[in-house]
DNA sequence: AGGGCAACCCGGACGC
DNA sequence: TGCGTCCGGGTTGCCC
């Protein structure tokens, strides 16, 4: 759920809250959640110092004073709050990362994790991440764009072809491109590939300025967060004009995952 | 290579 | 209010 633009946004605001203040406390309360035994968990963590926060795609890397770090991938539905227990949101709580009295909580991660790694371990588990949106090159994107079969959409979420888009993102881009995502990316000529690839960095730097489309606050009295909801031009429109032409956005759903498309202007070639 | 699909997981929304 | 049911959805891995 949270792509690359949540990340993102997760990334500068807890760059400016969290960092060089010693970690006091470490609470899980899902031990899935986490990769080693509980005590060994907060054996390496509490005491550390949080000393740069990274995005690499979806996921987010907090490098501790130690050498080690911890690596988050929220999946779906996981979210964070930064605050204190008077704040804080009333949600079950996987992970609690206390910094004194100013406490991040990880909220529903079912899926998602918070793995302690040490850096071959971390360059290990990211090896396979494609290319981040904002550092692609046109030729390098043609290149590869060229020699897949099968459609845009599968193309653009797969993180091996580009880290850090989703479900929701990969609509707005190919609406932004005005191709249909089921089109298949052998079909394109090097005008629509090209156009594909112009739309990537503004929809996602349009989604980051707007505070991306999650629904729950990082802090309390956050109002930024979740602005994009409403700067949606596809993604959950089923049945409403499209902005471009009035056409009706259709939803398709394709082994369980929903796409969003207008139906006249995302044309097929 | 790519499409299809099951499994992972469980909080929380919803219905009765 | 309270309990049971079911959905969501990124990612991996397997099969064809």
């Amino acid at each position: 759920m949270p792509e690359l633009p949540e990340m993102e946004t997760y990334q500068v605001f807890l760059s400016h809250n969290v960092l060089n203040k010693p970690i006091t406390d470490v609470e899980i309360n899902r031990e899935k959640s986490i990769n080693k035994p509980v005590s060994e968990f907060i054996l390496h963590v509490k005491g550390k110092t949080v000393i740069q926060v990274r995005r690499r795609a979806k996921h987010l890397i907090f490098e501790l004073s130690s050498g080690q770090s911890l690596l988050l991938h929220l999946m779906l539905g996981g979210w964070m709050f930064l605050g204190n227990e008077e704040n804080a949101p009333d949600r079950t709580k996987q992970v609690i990362l206390s910094f004194g009295d100013l406490k991040l909580y990880f909220i529903g991660l079912r899926l998602g994790y918070l793995h302690l790694l040490t850096s071959d371990e971390l360059d290990k588990e990211l090896a396979d991440l494609g290319p981040e949106p904002f550092e692609m090159k046109l030729d390098d994107f043609e290149e590869r764009m060229n020699k897949k079969k099968g459609a845009l959409k599968p193309i653009l979420v797969n993180q091996k072809f580009m880290a850090g888009i989703g479900n929701c993102y990969s609509d707005e881009i190919c609406f932004e491109a005005r191709l249909n995502p089921f089109e298949k990316a052998s079909n394109l000529n090097e005008e629509q590939t090209k156009s594909l690839f112009s739309a990537i960095k503004p929809v996602l730097t349009k989604a980051i300025e707007a505070g991306g489309y999650m629904d729950n606050p990082m802090y309390e009295g956050d109002k930024k967060t979740g602005g994009f909801n409403d700067n949606m031009l596809v993604y959950e429109r089923e049945g409403k004009n499209c902005f471009r032409c009035g056409t009706k956005i259709e939803r398709v759903e394709s082994s369980s995952t929903k796409s969003f498309f207008c139906p006249n202007c995302q044309k097929s070639c």
